[in-house]
DNA sequence: CAAGTTATCAAGTGATCTATTGAATAGCAA
DNA sequence: TTGCTATTCAATAGATCACTTGATAACTTG
């Protein structure tokens, strides 16, 4: 093999995975494998699209080696390929939010107006001091799947109905699957009508748990590992 | 707009930065762009592409938001848009080197047997006890481009004509453009071959200099940033 | 084993992408 | 202005991709 041969070779290696980002459908797919698991059949429904073209993409999200993949009995269950993944995932959206304008745009046009939200740091230290009630407003499986330590889960298509087991008189948090989820922001606005305090806090589910996981066992950059035979 | 046609406007313009990295020639372009800004006609004959193609390709990074243009007279000197650009570069290549079997195979043809390494802070430290000579082994352009503190400038293309500079009774450490350049592993065989003693630093510039901007103003999150209107 | 569910495969069509070619444009220099 | 260089644009053919449809395979349950 030339050397050029081999350049050329590595680099269409590297474009393989490249390739998983290229598609709304697949970048879809890993947003939801983000929350949680989920097999074939749950996926497409979740997307809106034909069994088989979920397949597809998500044979070919396997090939890039952006997801696993397990058999369950009957059906085939996904999820993402370590933190890797998600880290890789997660940078792609945030610099396409620095970067594209459109991306802000179609984030607004989604998210309807802003609402209160509330950091990170802020949102630990006034749990700990027992100020805030904090609510997980995703659907209840994803909750099961992972959830922030100390959340309730009031999934967003229950709210309105367990509206009496939120206090009044205590600020509330709602989160969900990331900043362009439109749960929390829905959310905030509901218990606002009812007047109550309520914010959104400005991360979700996955962000939360990468940065857990970084602090359990920091990231190890694979660019200064080297490549063996 | 409905929402689920905003949903997908969302899910497609992030794939519209995505696409920059389906195509190995963008790659190229991008690892390239990693090292040194670049005109159009310099980066068509470094990655040996036609100079309309490689036109084309920066354009749809350009709009990918991965690189900066700036007229320079009548050519046009393109650059990497940021520390994120690079940093999501970086980011996808580690991911797929500690994902896809497929790009350490390529990795290992290209640069052929592996040598002595040695990594960052190790560099650091015996660089401080002047126990360590260090060459950058890249092109001379790139070297002014941006270079490590304390680096001497020794191309590839150059080093077997410039060995008297060298010294035979200390150690020599070489690096070049990344993990998947191979002038220092190149470098290090042929002084190994005079009797040096060599080792290449595991790192390139682009990752020395990510590192040093991190460290100079620490990352922030852009997911934890309020999409506004 | 047969029936039912879940996922994958195979083939086909329309859309998109890539690289080439040749023409057009922008700046520079005489 | 005329030439010259660097870059972009426009048109095209071939390749690849996305999604559909219908068939097939893997597994569970009765």
């Amino acid at each position: 093999m030339s050397l050029s041969e081999a350049k050329s070779a590595l680099f269409e290696a590297i474009a393989m995975m490249g390739k998983a980002f290229a598609s709304p459908v697949r970048l879809e797919l890993l947003d939801l494998l983000a929350q949680a698991p989920r097999t074939v059949d749950e996926l497409a429904r979740a997307s809106g699209q034909s069994t088989a073209n979920t397949s597809q993409h998500l044979q070919a999200l396997y090939a890039a080696g952006m997801v696993t993949r397990a058999r369950e009995g009957t059906s085939i269950r996904y999820a993402l390929a370590g933190k890797e993944a998600l880290s890789l995932w997660l940078a792609l959206r945030d610099a396409s939010v620095a970067r594209l304008a459109e991306v802000e745009r179609a984030a607004h046009d989604y998210l309807g107006p802003e609402v209160d939200t509330i950091g990170r740091e802020e949102l630990i230290a006034r749990m700990r001091a027992g100020e805030i009630v904090l609510i997980d407003v995703r659907p209840r499986e994803e909750f099961e799947a992972g959830h922030i330590d100390g959340a309730r889960s009031i999934p967003l298509a229950e709210l309105e109905a367990r509206l009496a087991e939120l206090p009044v008189d205590r600020e509330i948090v709602a989160y969900c699957r990331g900043p362009f989820c439109a749960y929390a922001h829905q959310a905030v606005r509901t218990l606002n009508a009812t007047g109550r305090r309520a914010q959104r806090l400005q991360e979700g589910w996955p962000e939360w748990q990468l940065a857990r996981r970084r602090a359990a066992k920091p990231a190890q950059r694979a660019a200064s590992r080297t490549p063996r035979t």
